[in-house]
DNA sequence: TACTTGTCCTGTCATGCCGTCAGCTTACCG
DNA sequence: CGGTAAGCTGACGGCATGACAGGACAAGTA
């Protein structure tokens, strides 16, 4: 859990190294927005940075090293996404804003990070572990949230004894993440962004509370 | 629309070649279950199909123009699923089995094409039309039913006009898929399968008709 | 200023996959 | 048996990969 950004023959980056570094993966990220993942290619990349392949493979073992990277900065600015949930109250008019905040939170969230996203999505679905662990570090701060919301609703009796809460939340959240990522599709096909929200804060807010809510 | 199978230079294929063609489709559909689909190699195909690389390209322009055969042959059989939805009514017990079907069948048919269907998912959401048409040939059948039974409802005063049918068929549908192809996820995060399903067949039903099923 | 040290970058090379073509083999038909 | 079209492959130029050694550069030291 140190800072010290290494090289991959272990030298410590210094100043220079670091810009260098950090603009690769700028590049890299650029390019995951343009071009097919499968397409993108170290050479590209580092040509687009003003260096060469060489000082890429200096800095990280392959594409798919260079990603996590990315991913992993994402993720941590992603876990912020809590507080669209966390110390929320679900009844009421105040359930339906919480509601309508989270959707809105979520698909901006994932407008803003969407090729990257979409990178790690594949690399979670194929089972590669590491993957799979940043996409849970993003998703499970809201997860965990919306969990415990379902919990208390249900000991207070107001959301029935055989849901299991964190299916729930689970299915919900897997909800936003996928139609946050297919947001231009559900255009292409004539839904407009004006009409989805309120459709996914209706569908998260009967999710949780089991009732319609009261706007 | 012919059935005509041509190789890339215009050859018609007789007998023997639509062997070798579809032995090269099997074992690349193999290969994507057992590999990322990045580090998929034209050359590991053929080896595997015991022929050249050069044959591969007599049949296929890429591996991706033979990854758009598979998904459209998987597309087809897709098709069925409309079976899930068309013709149910969604009152009273009826409408509770037909929420749990939906996500039986759902989810059974992303488990059987998992490798594929992620493929298509990224192609979609990397904004090709290609793969985004084979994803809506699967999707749409399903999402036209749903939407066609919210608009039912909506006419006889069961559910509220501020829904729009199109958007939360889309939503359901979206969610459906995204969780069969997290499926391993769930489990791996501690959710069942049995505990899942209910709670999305729940949702399911609370998104179609507003209310708690009657179980 | 000249020298030293450690960071940083690149030219170059062996290796391996890509995608194409000419040409060989096989099957079918009159 | 000879002709024709289908079917397959060896071989090749081209390009990306990934490793290395060595040169460029900045900063500190005498």
């Amino acid at each position: 859990m140190t800072g010290q950004v290494r090289t991959v023959d272990g030298r410590v980056a210094g100043r220079r190294g670091q810009a260098t570094r950090q603009k690769l993966l700028d590049c890299l990220s650029e390019m995951l927005s343009s071009s097919p993942y499968r397409d993108v290619k170290v050479i590209d990349v580092a040509r687009k940075a003003g260096t060469s392949p060489a000082t890429f493979y200096q800095y990280f073992p392959d594409v798919e090293g260079a990603v996590l990277e990315i991913a992993e900065q994402m993720a941590t600015e992603g876990a912020q996404l809590t507080s669209l949930v966390e110390g929320r109250t679900w009844v009421g008019k105040s359930g339906w804003s919480a509601a309508e905040e989270l959707v809105d939170g979520f698909l901006e969230f994932w407008r803003r990070n969407d090729a990257i996203l979409r990178v790690v999505d594949l690399g979670a679905a194929e089972g590669d572990k590491r993957f799979y662990k940043i996409r849970m570090k993003i998703l499970n701060s809201v997860t965990n949230s919306l969990t415990e919301s379902v919990k208390e609703l249900q000991a207070k009796g107001k959301v029935d004894k055989d849901v299991s809460p964190a299916a729930m939340a689970g299915s919900l959240v897997a909800m936003l993440a996928a139609v946050a990522s297919h947001q231009k599709g559900f255009q292409a096909w004539g839904v407009k962004q004006a009409e989805l929200k309120p459709n996914l804060a209706l569908l998260v807010h009967l999710g949780i509370t089991g009732k319609k809510p009261t706007r």
